[in-house]
DNA sequence: TATATTAGCGTCACTTTAACGCTAAGTAAC
DNA sequence: GTTACTTAGCGTTAAAGTGACGCTAATATA
């Protein structure tokens, strides 16, 4: 057996799928490249580990030095580890996703990257690395767990109308839900609470505000697509 | 920015939740570990990766040279990255679980290992590293797993009978399922097909014996336990 | 032949779901 | 004001799904 620091070992880093909600758009956050390799693509933004870092502090050094973003709700998505993955070397890659609301944050391009933009996920450009796949992976993941897990309220501001969190499941899962119905178990599973208050200043009838219930217990709703049948 | 080959990386490795059915008892393997740190303790097996393995082909050697397993159900877990997870420095663990029929296999403790053997999940011993959280989490996994998607069958011999079904899943589960409502499900959603023959040899009515149906659509099941209500 | 036990099939009340109708509340046009 | 138009909120219904459980068949053994 060899000694422990005998082994070499590969890079780790960690790549971000940043998701925003805006204007009735699913978009994801991609960085243009300044240097090589795939200098001038777009790519998902990224970076290694240091050693007294966990994966999350990466994520959270990542999103805040290179977008200005903090307390973002993240999670982790899945190891990627083809070796041919990086052409600069070995690099193993923990993908994470994040779930921002993109009005609470003026992003701007570190000295990084030339530019840094929101995306429509259905008009993504080529991407460099493996990270059309890596988008892929967490774009599933998404539409997988707002199914049976409140995580739309990330996307929203704290106050929101019924109508807007249906648009968005809509949005997300690329479907069309009926519109009575989605209230119906949404209000059901308690997943949110009416405030009492209404948004004015709409042409139409005001609707009613609601914020997410954080009491929630789980696995106490599920929502299901027409393509589950 | 500093060049690639600057970065410090932390040690790669993986560990394995190895999963077995028998003797109505859902089992994991477990090493006892020869040398420091945690020696003479039980751990899960697991490994370093080598720089031209995937965590895959990884996983596979451990799997091989160290419990004579080869062709098992693997899946990648979560990465665990807690900086103090390893006494040995800081080791990274891409955490995998498989499923395996263990009449399928002798296992044979290798030179690296005191002792490898089967514990029954209900009474594990004392674990080193962080090891019972993986397996916790790899549990955990396997419960939501088996509730939507087909992994019983690999836990089971090629030809098996709903009863030795249904009694994996309340294993797994922990929990009574309806007998009659299981059969059911099981048979609406075409998850098995019967052969035509029958377990001979038993002391009561002989059941059917079917096997898994390989071109089963996804989604086409939903198991729900009580705790579900 | 009777008994015990597991396997397989069926029933029913209750709940959940999908589809869709109807009215209320607001703005804008006249 | 009145009418028209649009979105919001509430309700209805038929069909499907679910959980609880009864009944009979098949087999070994006493």
């Amino acid at each position: 057996m060899k000694a422990f620091h005998e082994y070499k070992n590969p890079s780790l880093a960690v790549d971000l799928v940043v998701f925003g909600y805006h204007n009735n758009t699913l978009s994801v956050l991609l960085l243009n490249r300044k240097d090589e390799p795939y200098k001038d693509q777009w790519t998902l933004p990224g970076g290694f580990l240091q050693m007294e870092e966990t994966l999350r502090d990466t994520c959270e050094r990542i999103l805040y030095t290179k977008l200005g973003m903090n307390k973002v709700f993240l999670e982790q998505l899945y190891t990627f580890d083809e070796p041919e993955r990086d052409p600069r070397g070995r690099v193993i890659a923990v993908g994470h996703y994040a779930l921002i609301n993109p009005s609470k944050f003026q992003i701007v391009a570190g000295t990084m990257a030339n530019d840094v933009k929101w995306f429509n996920v259905k008009h993504l450009p080529a991407l460099g690395f493996d990270h059309k796949h890596i988008f892929q992976v967490a774009l599933q993941r998404l539409r997988s767990k707002i199914l049976y897990y409140p995580v739309g309220f990330e996307l929203l501001d704290e106050l929101f109308t019924i109508t807007e969190l249906h648009e968005l499941y809509e949005c997300i899962l690329e479907t069309k839900l009926d519109r009575r119905n989605f209230r119906r178990k949404i209000l059901d599973a308690a997943y949110i609470i009416n405030t009492g208050t209404k948004r004015e200043g709409l042409k139409n009838r005001h609707p009613e505000l609601y914020r997410f219930n954080k009491q929630l217990k789980k696995n106490s709703f599920h929502i299901n697509t027409p393509e589950d049948e």
